[in-house]
RNA sequence: GGAGGGAUGGCAGAGCGGACGAAUGCGAGGCUCUUGAAAAGCCUUGGGGUGCAAGCCCCCGGGGGUUCGAAUCCCCCUCCCUCCGCCA
C-alpha cells in the first residue's frame, strides 16, 4: 500500500501522481478525510485510557496502604471511565477499519519516469530485436494451434474435455519442450537466484500482500471449502516468504526464482485472444523475485529485465521491450517493462514477461522490513519478473521454427534438454 | 481426523493478576585499557501509532472475554512439536 504519511504531507502531489494511472481524486480525498477522523478518535480514546491506567495504579497503591474505601471509590470512577473508553474505542476502530479498506484499494504511485497514458495503446516500445521483422511474404504463417495439432504435440480439445476451454494439453515432444524450457531457465538463473518451489495454493493474506486482493478477486481461482487461492503467479507466494520479518541489511538483495503453474480466470477478457495459447487459464512460468534496499532497486530491476531478455535471445525469438504507461501498470507496480515475443504464424506480439518494480508497496502490505546501519528499520523494495511464461513462448517457438516440411526445429539452447534432438516431426 | 505440549525482544530463555515493554545469557553498537588486536570492565540496544515537543497510547502468535488492572485467567482461531490414525 501507499505511504499514508506521504499522503498527509504532500496530498496534492500523491493525488496527481495517482491520477496519472486513473485513480479518481474523490477516492484519495475520502481516504484523507477518514484518516484525519481516525487519528482524532484514537487520540481521544488514548487520553481516556491514560486516565484509566493512572487510576489502576492508584488502586494498587491504596490497597497496599490498606485504604479499602479509597480503593473502592477509585474502582467506581474507573468503571465509569471504562464505559466512555469503550464507546470511543468502538468508533476509533471502525474509522481505522475504514481507512484500512480504502488504503487497500489504492494502487501504487507510479514512478515519475513512467510514460503518460491510459491504456496499452500508450505503452512505449523502447527497443526491438531484430529491429525489423521478416518480410510478410517470406514469413512462416501457420499459427501454433495448427502446427501443434499437425505434429500431435498440442491437443486443445483434450484439454477442454477435462477442464474446459483455455486449459491446454501438451503431448509428447510438446510436453517435453515445456519441461525443457523450465530446466533451461532454472539453470540459467542458478547461482544468482535461489531456486524455490513454493506452494501454489495460498491464503487470503498472502494474496493481499501482493495487491491481488481485495480488488481483483474475480481474476483468481478460489477454493471456497478451504479458503485457499490458486496463485496467478509465483510472485504471490514469494512475496510472503519473509512476511512480518526484519531482514539484515547484509542479506539484501535476496534474489529468488521459482517455477510454478499459474492460474488465471481471465474473467474480464471473455472472447478476447482465445485462440490456441494466446490466453489460457493455466500455464507454467519461471518467476524471478527480489527483496532489496531502495537504492538497489534500479539495478535489480535492470538485472531481471536483462535475464528475461537473454532467455528470449538464446531461444532465437524476435522480441520487443515496452515501457508501460501509468494507466497500464499493475496495481502494485511503480514501473513496469513488458517483453513481447513475435509469433509469425499468427502475426502477433505475445506478452511473455512483465518486469515490475513495486517500490515499498508490497513490503508495506506484507510488512517486510530491513534494519539499516543506523539501527532503524525501513521497508524493503520488491521486484518481480517472469523469465519466462512458457505457454506463449512455446507458441512463438513453434511458429518461428516451423520448416517447409512441417517439422519444427528445436532451438539450439533447448537441445541438451531434449535428448540432443534437433527437431520435432509428426509421429 | 484424534490426543497432548508449545508460540515472549535480532537469537536463546525467565516471568503465570498490580511499579513488566518485560529478568538473564548470547549477539550488536559505543567507551576504557592497548602500538594494534584479543581478553577484561563500563554503558547502550525491540517494534509501532500520535504529537512542534514533553508526553500519551498500542504490541508478549492472531481475535474475543473476565477485571479497577492481563504476558499472566477464560473462549475461539492459526502455526510449530510429539504420539496415534489415514495417505501420494
Amino acid at each position: 500500500m501507499i505511504d499514508i504519511r506521504r499522503l498527509r504531507s504532500e496530498p496534492q502531489i500523491v493525488a496527481a501522481a495517482l491520477a496519472r494511472r486513473g485513480v479518481a481524486n474523490d477516492e484519495v480525498e475520502s481516504l484523507i478525510v477518514a484518516d484525519r477522523r481516525s487519528r482524532e478518535l484514537s487520540a481521544r480514546r488514548d487520553a481516556v485510557r491514560a486516565q484509566v491506567k493512572e487510576i489502576s495504579r492508584q488502586v494498587a497503591a491504596a490497597r497496599r496502604s490498606g485504604d479499602e474505601s479509597l480503593a473502592n471509590e477509585l474502582m467506581a470512577r474507573s468503571r465509569e471511565l471504562n464505559l466512555e473508553e469503550q464507546a470511543l474505542a468502538g468508533e476509533a476502530s471502525a474509522e481505522a477499519g475504514a481507512v484500512e479498506q480504502l488504503l487497500l484499494m489504492i494502487p501504487n504511485v507510479p514512478a515519475p519516469e513512467c510514460p503518460d497514458g491510459s491504456s496499452e495503446l500508450d505503452n512505449v516500445v523502447i527497443r526491438q530485436h531484430p529491429a525489423t521483422l521478416q518480410d510478410p511474404l517470406e514469413r512462416q504463417s501457420v499459427p501454433h494451434w495448427e502446427v501443434g495439432a499437425q505434429l500431435g504435440i498440442l491437443d486443445l480439445e483434450a484439454g477442454a474435455k477435462m477442464s474446459g476451454s483455455m486449459f491446454p494439453l501438451f503431448k509428447g515432444d510438446g510436453a517435453a519442450m515445456l519441461r525443457a524450457l523450465t530446466s533451461f531457465a532454472l539453470d540459467h538463473h542458478r547461482g544468482s537466484f535461489l531456486e524455490i518451489r513454493p506452494p501454489t495454493l495460498v491464503r487470503t493474506d498472502t494474496m493481499m500482500s501482493t495487491g491481488h486482493l481485495p480488488k481483483f478477486a474475480d481474476d483468481a481461482y478460489h477454493l471456497e471449502r478451504d479458503d485457499l487461492w490458486a496463485i496467478p503467479t509465483a510472485e504471490v507466494p514469494l512475496a510472503s516468504m519473509y512476511r512480518g520479518e526484519i531482514l539484515g541489511e547484509g542479506e539484501l538483495p535476496k534474489l529468488l526464482c521459482a517455477a510454478t503453474p499459474c492460474f488465471r480466470r481471465e474473467a474480464g477478457s471473455a472472447g478476447r485472444d482465445t485462440r490456441g495459447l494466446l490466453r489460457v487459464h493455466e500455464f507454467d512460468k519461471v518467476e524471478l523475485f527480489a527483496f532489496c534496499r531502495p537504492e538497489q532497486a534500479s539495478e535489480v530491476h535492470g538485472e531481471i529485465l536483462a535475464r528475461a531478455e537473454s532467455l528470449i535471445s538464446e531461444l532465437g525469438l524476435a522480441y520487443r521491450v515496452l515501457d508501460l504507461c501509468a494507466g497500464d501498470l499493475g496495481a502494485a507496480s511503480a514501473r513496469t517493462f513488458d517483453l513481447e515475443v513475435y509469433a509469425p504464424g499468427c502475426d502477433r506480439w505475445l506478452e511473455v514477461s512483465s518486469v515490475s518494480w513495486c517500490s515499498d508497496y508490497q513490503a508495506r502490505r506484507a510488512n517486510v522490513r530491513y534494519r539499516q546501519d543506523d539501527g532503524r528499520t525501513a521497508f524493503v523494495h520488491t521486484l518481480n519478473g517472469s523469465a519466462l511464461a512458457w505457454a506463449r513462448v512455446w507458441a512463438a517457438i513453434v511458429e518461428t521454427y516451423r520448416q517447409e516440411d512441417g517439422a519444427v526445429a528445436i532451438p539450439a539452447a533447448l537441445r541438451a534438454y531434449m535428448g540432443g534432438r534437433d527437431q520435432i516431426s509428426a509421429s
